[in-house]
DNA sequence: CGCTTTCATTTCCATAGTGG
DNA sequence: CCACTATGGAAATGAAAGCG
């Protein structure tokens, strides 16, 4: 162990000979060479952003000590970073991309290459552990997971400003509808891309009475209705046998589209004004119960969807028994009225043998 | 000119293949 | 036999073209 931060001049760093990036390089000019062969353009990128918004201050360079050169530094992580910095401080190195980054160079504040956040490492060994992590992905969670598309949308809403439709229509449905069973993780699962493609087909907009106004989605049907047809397209987009490619071009959306039949809102019910998706009051919570009124904690009002309550407790001995019990717990009967049905009936005949 | 649609590139995923 | 890797294909996303 022995990790230590500390500030280091761009002076005293050096390349990486090792750098597993690279095949087999003679020299630190090599090593530059091939950085900027392989992808000078990735570097230079990353150089403006450097000089735009400075060095990422949440990731610092790992270092070692230098073998033979007292006071002096190896680089082992942030190559591409490091590589940029160089180019910054020297641009008469960058070969063909000189010119490119000369202006680069000259808008660069100094005191980002006098004292480059780093943390020193005393042997290459101990930094092996962390370099492996950041670079060969999840490593079963341990390492970096990266974001799937509604993460990255959610950033997008919310750190940035730009506004996802999809994301409202996912909101929206969480807000307005009972997402359980099948639906019950649908949110993180729906790839928002697609959901996006049907909803930002003007076509399809139309039949769902929907309109989007930079990047705000407004339905002119009241709650219900728009509810009713959107969780529709969120189970198809779960379900499993449908993707992208059931409504990459404009004519498969239509099919798609007019597929929903009864699920489109009904044109009757169409309202004078549009409403924001954003906007509209929660749902109360069950429109039919008015007199029960479910103040008591622990047992839910929620009608059951399942054939065996979630919550019977039983001890079984047969193990088939008991999973296939475990299943009836979780089977929505609506959705697979026969599954259920014949499950039911094995358990039934299962349980009579066993007795 | 801005919004749609199509095309291209990148990323993801499943499966066959390979070596311990 | 199992676990891990390489590979091909599919899907998602980004970019360009097209259209009104």
């Amino acid at each position: 162990m022995g990790a230590t931060p500390k500030n280091i001049p761009l002076s005293k760093l050096s390349l990486d000979i090792q750098n597993p990036r690279l095949d087999n390089p003679e020299s630190t000019k090599d090593v530059i060479a091939a950085m900027l062969e392989q992808q000078g353009n990735k570097i230079l990128r990353m150089a403006e952003d450097i000089v735009e918004h400075g060095l990422d201050p949440s990731s610092i360079l790992m270092v070692i000590p230098h073998e033979e050169k007292e006071d002096r530094y190896v680089v082992v992580e942030g190559n591409r970073r490091f590589t940029a910095l160089k180019l910054l401080g020297h641009p008469e190195n960058a070969g063909k991309y000189e010119k490119r980054f000369k202006p680069l160079a000259d808008r660069l504040p100094e005191s980002i290459l006098k004292a480059i956040p780093c943390v020193v490492f005393p042997t290459r060994e101990e930094t092996n552990h962390w370099i492996k992590l950041k670079h060969t992905g999840e490593n079963e969670g341990a390492g970096v997971v990266t974001w799937g598309g509604i993460e990255r949308a959610r950033f997008e809403q919310g750190a940035l400003k730009r506004n996802r439709p999809g994301l409202q229509v996912l909101d929206f449905l969480k807000k307005h509808a009972d997402l359980d069973g099948e639906l019950k993780d649908a949110p993180q699962k729906v790839s928002i891309t697609t959901l996006e493609r049907i909803i930002q087909d003007p076509d399809a907009r139309g039949e769902l009475g929907l309109t989007i106004e930079k990047g705000h989605v407004y339905s002119v049907y009241p709650a219900d209705e728009t509810t009713k047809c959107l969780l529709r397209i969120v189970r198809d987009l779960v379900s499993g046998d449908f993707n992208v490619k059931d409504v990459y071009y404009k004519e498969d959306r239509k099919k798609y589209i007019s597929s929903l039949a009864e699920d489109r809102p009904n044109p009757a019910k169409r309202l004078k004004e549009k409403h924001s998706l954003a906007e509209l009051p929660s749902k109360p919570l069950s429109p039919t119960g008015t007199g029960t009124t479910p103040t008591t904690r622990g047992k839910s009002t929620r009608p059951r969807r399942t054939l065996i309550p979630p919550t019977f407790a039983a001890e079984i001995g047969h193990q088939r028994l008991r999973t296939i019990c475990h299943e009836l717990k979780k089977l929505p009967v609506e959705d697979y009225p026969n599954a259920a049905a014949v499950m039911l009936r094995v358990f039934l005949e299962l349980s009579l043998d066993h007795v």
